[in-house]
DNA sequence: GCTGGTCTATTTATATGATTAAACGGAATC
DNA sequence: GATTCCGTTTAATCATATAAATAGACCAGC
């Protein structure tokens, strides 16, 4: 208990000791601090953090579950190829990005928004309730303020393109949600001279009118080109 | 030869008493049965299934890190709404689709493959290597081989469509192979007239052509048109 | 020397108990 | 009526013991 590794409680991660292990053992992964050295055994974990083995095989069974770790006796607790880490765990994503920030990782990510979004956006304009064009008209009105500094732009951007997701009645777009939302925060001190830009304001402008429309191809036609647009500037950024 | 990725004992389920109460209070969740009843405590589990309190809070904590359930003191564990379950997590998504057979959720995967693979295809004529072609036309022959009788359809069919996958170079997109593995092998009972068809061989060759010639637009059209005869296919069997 | 089995040490897996902390209902209080 | 306080319930945590699994050392037999 005197072992001041984890002295970072108090955040709002750590709601207990086990969460708190889980993400601090979430982020030593990614960051790769066990590709050389091996992953400590369970009586290691609980005296390096200093928290009994409840609380340490608990946090490691959460990370089995996300993929990034794999248990077996005698041979002990050893981290995952990448390839099986589930990337759509938004724990596990937020991770990755806030790691180093990987722009490569970045691009990726909005290579699937670029397959994903205009998609959504087809889907919406088809099958979207009253509710639903609420809450995308909301979204947009916000963008509106931000640009005139009446609101802020990263969370009205966030909730636009989460409304368009949600409008698409289609639970696996849903679950993208909170995804794109990760991926914008943590991307927004890379890219905030992106995000709620005037330019932006006429591009998603055309895929809320498309939608109210009821146009899918004009819908996805114009949600494309925002993500494009993001994409450029991720390209910029990246050879400049 | 044989990479038995699921070993002997019906791959992992019964590894253990933790992996075999994940599996069976996955199952119960996605099928409702806490729906009406509010979900055991800790030691109603235990008893309920004769496991210590260790493994029951184990499995627990795995289906938390899935977002299935949600605990906290004196509250109890409860069942969360499906908007927070991670349906990207290949447990939880076949569960899903495991447990009754729900055609609707089927046709919303596919509008989702209809959104990933010709994206991924676009990139995999961009992007793919040599061996990354190769696997591609490994898996393009193992069809033609089924089509003669001579291979499983259904192996054959996912080994194309998660070879193009792999080949897009992009780990989200990876991400998809287990999640579309998933939903062909457990959709074959509903829809096995479906895949490994004669029809079926064609625009699959059309699609690795493209891919082969490095023509983006072209196999991301030709992928598009595998996915959009899946859907009318499944539109059909709804219908009728 | 090689082959095959056994034995042992190590590590996770499981069980069980006790204690602590958090959340909530409701009684007591102002 | 609102607030404070207390008791109950439940998960959270700690601690310890035993079981199972297995990698690697060891050993017998040929």
């Amino acid at each position: 208990m005197d072992s001041d590794a984890d002295d970072g409680r108090g955040g709002g991660l750590g709601r207990n000791l086990t969460y708190g292990l889980l993400d601090h053992l979430g982020r030593q992964i990614v960051t790769g601090a066990f590709e050389t050295t091996p992953f400590p055994t369970e009586a290691e974990l609980s005296e390096q953090h200093g928290v009994s083995r409840s609380v340490t095989r608990e946090a490691v069974k959460m990370l089995t579950a996300k993929g990034l770790l794999t248990a077996r006796p005698r041979q002990g607790t050893s981290v995952q190829p990448v390839a099986s880490w589930n990337l759509f765990d938004a724990d596990v994503l937020r991770w990755l990005l806030e790691r180093k920030f990987s722009v490569d990782l970045l691009a990726q990510f909005n290579q699937l928004r670029a397959a994903i979004e205009p998609a959504a956006a087809a889907l919406a304009a088809e099958a979207a309730d009253a509710r639903a064009l609420a809450l995308i008209e909301a979204g947009f009105a916000r963008m509106e303020a931000a640009d005139r500094g009446e609101d802020d732009g990263l969370d009205a951007d966030i909730a636009f393109h989460l409304a368009i997701l949600r409008a698409s009645g289609n639970p696996f777009f849903m679950q993208f949600r909170e995804l794109v939302a990760t991926a914008l925060r943590t991307s927004i001190r890379f890219t905030n001279r992106i995000v709620g830009r005037t330019a932006d304001l006429a591009a998603h402008g055309a895929v809320k009118e498309a939608i109210c429309a009821r146009d899918p191809a004009r819908a996805q036609q114009a949600m494309a080109a925002i993500i494009g647009d993001v994409m450029s500037l991720i390209a910029e950024q990246r050879a400049g």
